[in-house]
DNA sequence: CCCGTATTATAAGAAAAATTTATGCTGTCT
DNA sequence: AGACAGCATAAATTTTTCTTATAATACGGG
């Protein structure tokens, strides 16, 4: 039985509509591909509900009822509005989003904002950008506060989210241009022993990432500084210091040939940064899947062949995804 | 099953909201007085028609989506939609109808006019009023030209009608003042052989009432003249001729003592006419039942003094009916 | 006026939908 | 880590809806 003790059900409205519009309930049965009784004891429950005659069965064709002209208007009014809801959340199934909050991370910034923006521009109402740190978009995207987060999946063990893989680049080891850089991992430790290492925050992911691959070669390294922002790691760097990073971070930062540092590929294994869209799944149709599509195309044709220019000894690492 | 292929019905909604005004699913259960797992199927089967997910389920309280969101104005509306149509149906049920043709016989146009104009202002949206002959408006009504008719009851053998008892008066004779009137049947067959007989149209109620009541007293008279209008038929006879009428009749057609003409019993047996107010079954809910009490009061409050003033040998013979 | 055809109403049974019962899983708070 | 409340799910039960069978009624044509 229905929970709710309504006066009338869509169902029988639109029952009502077809017998109105055919001008007899066979013809309505035979429209909606049903047995005629069917249409007969859905129009008696319907009157018996509305208390009140409908249609006039002394006559043929039926005839209305005032009341039944009534409820013919009130009927069109109100099934034409049931298909403007079921359209509006399906143009939010097909993407299009009144409100948006997404949670960049700050190495993509620079890179993604002004294409994103035109992608936006036409599929979401409002959209809140916050940069920041993915450790700290991690939490709002669970609770909420935002909707989706781009870059590295710091959430890999939850369920209920959508992954979007978008980009693929190498950590490399910056360093200054006169130096003479490592070449295996014992190299490397002693490298990394005479010179100040700059590092990012504990609280990103990528900060994290960095710190367990070190600890995998077994290098403990006592950091001197430690910044949130690449453009941080990248200026103290050009001051006195080493860091590991990305090509995307030091893109992000400004990074130009010539400014005194250079980029030097890091010891095997491959030890790569993964950046990702995320959002919680079905809650926004296929947009995420749009927006990931033209993620990896603005990628592909804008920051590719940027990349690949700064740093031509990485391009054959460095990979926009599927 | 229900026959319609909808996104949704109004049940689902009102679980829906019910949810998002309660907070939880069981909480809404409890106000709803169901079971928890029958809200939460709901709900699921809800989101799957939609395509989308209202509710996020990994948080307690339970969290809209903007989905949900977007659902719960819509849903709202359309809920409160529901309400308005329920409620105008139920009006009309109540009395209140958009538009009443209505059929009067010509014998109550003077009697009832201006209190029934004042009774249906407020109940009725639009009032059509028809004079004219039972006939007619027994086949208008029939054939739904017309609502309702009021008038002797021209289709007592139809089934589906609705049937409100007005009131009963004597059919009598009009004659001139000076003849002496007849006493009984034979003396009434002669009078009658005597005196040109002015007779209602036999496409009326109450012509063919008469016409009746003459064969069963064996009595052939040819008539000089027909009139459709009461009005008619005592112009005529303040001139030459007799005629047999009833009060409201002669009321209607501006009888006032003095004419020149008196009114005399007719012989037994008692011989009536029935006005009654007629209307399709369940088509107007209790408006017919508030328009025959109206009538009934304005009979006895307005009509009744003034036929008992110009008829005090009728007084017993009429009454209003219930 | 009668007959044939189409339509509507109704009873009973079948099928489908909705709800309940039982129970496991998950989130939150202490 | 454990207790408690809430949600999801499977199976059983109940209710609703539809179909089948058939009778009653309206209408048009002969």
């Amino acid at each position: 039985m229905a929970i709710a003790d309504l006066p009338f059900d869509l169902s029988s409205l639109t029952v009502f509509l077809a017998v109105c519009d055919n001008g007899s309930m066979a013809a309505a049965a035979r429209t909606l591909k049903v047995t005629q009784p069917a249409i007969s004891q859905t129009i008696a429950d319907l009157e018996n509900r509305l208390g009140t005659t409908l249609f006039d069965r002394n006559v043929r064709p039926l005839a209305l009822t005032p009341s039944g002209t009534v409820l013919r208007q009130y009927a069109q009014t109100m099934l034409a509005e049931v298909r403007l809801v079921a359209t509006g959340i399906q143009k939010m199934r097909l993407g299009r989003v009144p409100q948006l909050r997404m949670g960049v991370v700050d190495s993509l910034a620079r890179a993604l904002s002004t294409s994103i923006s035109d992608f936006m521009h036409e599929r979401v109402g409002r959209l809140i950008v916050h940069a920041g740190l993915t450790e700290t978009h991690a939490t709002a995207l669970l609770t909420r506060q935002i909707d989706c987060v781009i870059g590295v999946d710091e959430m890999e063990d939850v369920s209920g989210l959508e992954r979007w893989p978008l980009f693929e680049e190498p950590y490399l080891l910056l360093y200054p241009e006169h130096e003479t850089p490592p070449r295996d991992t014992a190299e490397l430790r002693d490298f990394l022993g005479r010179h100040p290492f700059i590092r990012f925050s504990q609280r990103s992911r990528t900060g994290a990432e960095i710190e367990r691959f070190l600890r995998r070669l077994r290098i403990d390294v006592p950091f001197q500084q430690e910044f949130d922002l690449p453009y941080g790691v990248y200026a103290t760097c050009r001051t006195r210091g080493v860091a590991i990073t990305t090509p995307l971070c030091l893109y992000e930062a400004g990074y130009t040939q010539g400014c005194g540092l250079s980029c030097h590929p890091l010891p095997t294994p491959a030890f790569h940064r993964r950046l990702t869209l995320v959002v919680r799944r079905r809650e926004f149709g296929r947009f995420p899947l749009d927006l990931a599509l033209f993620l990896r195309e603005q990628l592909k044709q804008d920051v590719m062949p940027a990349l690949g220019t700064l740093f031509p000894a990485f391009v054959e690492q460095m990979r926009v995804l599927s």
